[in-house]
DNA sequence: TTGCGGATTAGACTCATTCTAACTGATTAG
DNA sequence: CTAATCAGTTAGAATGAGTCTAATCCGCAA
C-alpha cells in the first residue's frame, strides 16, 4: 500500500528540488511517495498506474516529468537494461543491478569501495568518467537481500 | 573504405553461422564486413547505410535479422546505453564501454581478468550471473587506444 | 519440376518516449 | 484588487527504434 511520506523524506524531496530551483508540486509528491513505497524498480507505466491510486487526475506526461525532474536533481537513479523500458530506482548508495532472467526483476547489488575503485583505474589515461553503470543478467535462486 | 573479409574472419563467419545451423548468405557477409571495417560501434541504421553502398538491394529489416543472427551465435556484442539506439560491436575479448559526453562516440576499455573477478565477487550467493555489462559515460580527452 | 524451408523483403505496426499547445494556479507588479 | 508572468500540468499528436507479417526468393532434395 502506498504511505505517505515520513517527515524526513518529505523533506529531503522538498530539499532536493528546492535546491534546483524546482517547486514542490503535489504531483511530485505523488510520485516520489510512490517510488520509496515499493522499492521495486518500476517502470514509468508502473509508476503512472501507482499513483493515479492516489491522485486520479494525474496525467502519463507529469509522471515522465516528475521523473526527469528527479533525476535531475539526483533524488533517483534510472536503470536501464537492453531496449527495456527504463526503471526507476531512488537508492542513491552506490550500487550495480541484477537483472533476473525469469522474472524481469531488477535487484539493488551494493557496490563496495573497493571494486569501483578497481573498475576506476581501468580507465586508460585522459578518460573521465562521472557515471558507472553496472548490470549483471543471470538467474537468482535466492531472494533479494537488500530490497526486492 | 569497406574491404572485403579476409579468409581468416570469412572462416569465423561461416563456422559460427554453420555452428549454429544457419546459413551463409551474401546479406550476412556484407553486414559482416561492415562490422569489420569499421569497428565504431555502429547503429543498425549505420550499418545499413554502409552495407547498401556494397548491397543497394539490401533491406532494413535484413539488417535487423543479421545483426540478430550475429549475436545468437556470439559473433558480435551489443551496446547499449541509456534509451539510445542499440550499437554493434565485433570485439569480443571481455570489455567495458566508455560513452564520450561530447561526441557520443564509444570506445572500448580492456577489462582485465582480475577485474571482472572481483566483480563477480560482489554478487551474493543464489546470483548466477551469465552477463556483466560495465558502461562508463564521461568525457575522453584522448584518442581511443584500441580500435576506431 | 516440384516442393520445402530458411532467408529476404517492403511495408505495416507497436510502443516507449518526446513534443506541442492549451490550461492552471500561484506569485509578483502595477 | 486586477493583470501579467511563469513554472507546472495536461491530453493528445508525433517520433522513431525496433518488431511483425505476408509475400517472394532461392538453393536443395525428392
Amino acid at each position: 500500500m502506498i504511505r505517505n511520506l515520513t517527515e524526513q523524506d518529505k523533506e529531503h524531496l522538498q530539499e532536493a528540488l528546492i535546491k534546483s530551483g524546482q517547486k514542490v508540486t503535489p504531483q511530485r509528491e505523488a510520485v516520489f511517495t510512490v517510488l520509496l513505497a515499493e522499492r521495486d524498480h518500476p517502470t514509468v507505466d508502473e509508476v503512472f498506474h501507482r499513483a493515479r491510486e492516489v491522485m486520479p487526475g494525474l496525467s502519463l506526461a507529469t509522471v515522465y516529468n516528475c521523473l526527469e525532474t528527479f533525476v535531475g536533481c539526483g533524488l533517483v537513479r534510472q536503470v536501464n537494461h537492453e531496449r527495456e523500458s527504463t526503471r526507476y530506482c531512488p537508492n542513491l548508495a552506490p550500487h550495480a543491478h541484477f537483472r533476473d532472467k525469469a522474472t524481469g526483476r531488477v535487484h539493488d547489488i551494493e557496490l563496495p569501495p573497493e571494486v569501483l575503485k578497481s573498475l576506476r583505474s581501468i580507465l586508460p589515461p585522459g578518460f573521465d568518467s562521472e557515471v558507472i553503470e553496472i548490470s549483471f543478467h543471470g538467474r537468482a535462486q535466492a531472494k533479494d537481500p537488500h530490497s526486492n
